[in-house]
DNA sequence: AATGAATGAGCATTCATTCAT
DNA sequence: GATGAATGAATGCTCATTCAT
């Protein structure tokens, strides 16, 4: 390997340093209660390393929802549409199964775009846009699946679409809270499985 | 009216502007997204009136946290328990229709809880203590009731009490933010609708 | 006893506490370190009623160093005229019985004068200037009498007053902030009676 | 010179010149009476620059005091400690002469020491521990020379050792502060040599 | 005679950001 | 590629002072 090869791969041994420091920090303390001092001495760099990396603070967080984005939506739908020719049910079953997979296999990316959706809910900046556009593709995603399913008569067709997709969303985001707050005294495979029979059950009941 | 009445009526218009203003921005900009020229301005004070009421930021905090104790926690147990005679189905009815109802009647405050108990969630704190006491009564009578209503067969027995509780409380907090994120495309009664029928079906589902 | 008595006798109390209070606090707290609200709490007054009987917080100190004037510098120096036929060794022995026994009886007083000297040192301001006249008086006092000794040679010649004075009011000084930092371990009485003697006969000494 | 020595150089000029500064203002202001920003500016440097180095503003006073010791006990100490062998009365005027010559080559670190003795005096803190610390060492030193002196017969043993010793190191930080006062008037080599002889011929007298 | 309410300037401290090296 | 030094704006909080009652 040649020197180049060398320093392109400590740039993302250290990138990657950071964006995993700065991902636990705004977990736990949220994007204000961290200090970049605390996200680079995490990654033992010095905060000037994180300049030299990004652009500022908010950078940062871009970077790690532009990640969590792929994880939480992008690969999320592509996995729905990938069973496209099942019924709104099963694509239904898959979404759930997906999601509250991700709550074990990447519970700090569910939780940061959580958290961040709300630390950032009314403050005007690249971040706010960008999680209302991630937000508003899960929601058109959601409403046209239940839409599908209530035409096809798999789901109940006397509440709307509309709030029930906010319903199922809202239900999953709490529900990664309720685990987050609780780890201690829950169980997660048990969390998971009632989050999926509540909502399956509650949206096609007749 | 005589002069002490006078003094004691301008003590708590002040201290309601104050307190008022506070939960308003606390609940849009979060905790530390507000300082206390925002709190003091938008109730037409200076910064040192907000100290001549209240020892701390964080005291004023509290003292918002009480109130919503009160509305969100304590009224709604004692609204339930003056039903103790009825079905656990009916107690969890009762439940919900009250906790949606205050997503209309007293919006500002619920958010504020679910707010704070993030913001707050891992800084050892006065109120940190406050909220996960709040939240552990909360999740108490929830798992209590969902128990009862298992023995009476009212509610599904294939999920853990604990689990599903968590899930009642933590689909209300997400819905809430639901609504709050997205109330110009929702329809309020629709949402709340829905979420009764679908914590209902979901918890009686066989 | 008329109501304009009570009044007066009324307002006489109020200025006492207030007056006492500050003068404990100042010495123990310093005036930067004392606040006006503890003044008046000490007083069993509110803050208000200190601007009713006080200008402002120096005006309550200024009150209280004319108080200190006449019993350290006023009363002392008539205390020794009153011996002007006795020697200078006899005026001499007089100040400094003087001075030791009002570390007994007015030890707060002393010790203020003192303090405040060293905190308005290089602040201009009234009681800047109230403190270096007082100052001033004593040490030409202490300077006179010590020029006399030595023409009657009851005192050492080989040292000039001016310096001799100055070691005579540093050495009380020092001595009373001595006893004021360590009065458990000291023996009052031992105290007053060494330096009665060390200054004596440091100053006899031929 | 590498780059690194640079750095340090830098560090060290920096810290340096805060010290310095910081140390003229507590003397000249007192530790309240100081401002961060008096003092970084003092040093042109900025408020920041203070945190950078110190943890706070009492750090900055800590670290003052910790040099202090150094030259106004430890070093006094050990000048007096190497020459044991010499009677007391010979290491009293060693001591005597180094305190003295201090005021003259190290006046405002005794002057520090001095004044912060008097402002922390009540007040818990960090700050206070260690100039308690320090006063107790030098209280200990002393009386132990003047218990030696009295039991050679070299000083007077009609008087208390331990209240001799407040009042040599009384009159010590007396005249200090009096010189302080008055320098202006004063002979700095006629004072320390008045004070030299006040303490010395009132110990050894018969 | 005295109080409670309110103000506003001042202060210690934090922190994102810049920059020379 | 990365750091240490330094900045300056922002913030929670204190406190002397004012004033209506």
């Amino acid at each position: 390997m040649n020197t180049t090869n060398k320093k392109i791969e400590q740039r993302q041994v250290s990138i990657q340093a950071l964006l995993s420091a700065a991902r636990t920090l705004f977990v736990s303390q949220g994007y204000q209660g961290t200090n970049l001092e605390q996200i680079a001495s995490n990654a033992n760099l010095s905060k000037g390393a994180v300049y030299f990396y990004f652009k500022s603070k908010e950078t940062v967080l871009i970077e790690l929802l532009k990640q969590v984005e792929k994880i939480v939506v992008d690969d999320a739908i592509a996995h729905i549409e990938s069973k496209l020719r099942t019924s709104p049910l099963d694509q239904l079953i898959a979404y759930v199964h997906y999601q509250t997979n991700l709550g074990i296999t990447h519970l700090a990316d569910v939780l940061l775009l959580v958290l961040m959706s709300l630390e950032f809910k009314e403050k005007k900046s690249a971040t706010q846009e960008f999680l209302a556009q991630m937000y508003q593709r899960q929601c058109d995603f959601m409403e046209n699946l239940i839409k599908e399913g209530q035409l096809s008569k798999d789901f109940r067709q006397d509440l709307p679409a509309k709030e029930l997709a906010s319903i199922v969303l809202g239900a999953h985001d709490g529900t990664f809270l309720a685990w987050y707050k609780r780890s201690d005294v829950l169980d997660g495979k048990d969390l998971a499985r009632s989050l999926r029979m509540m909502m399956i059950d509650g949206l096609t009941h007749q």
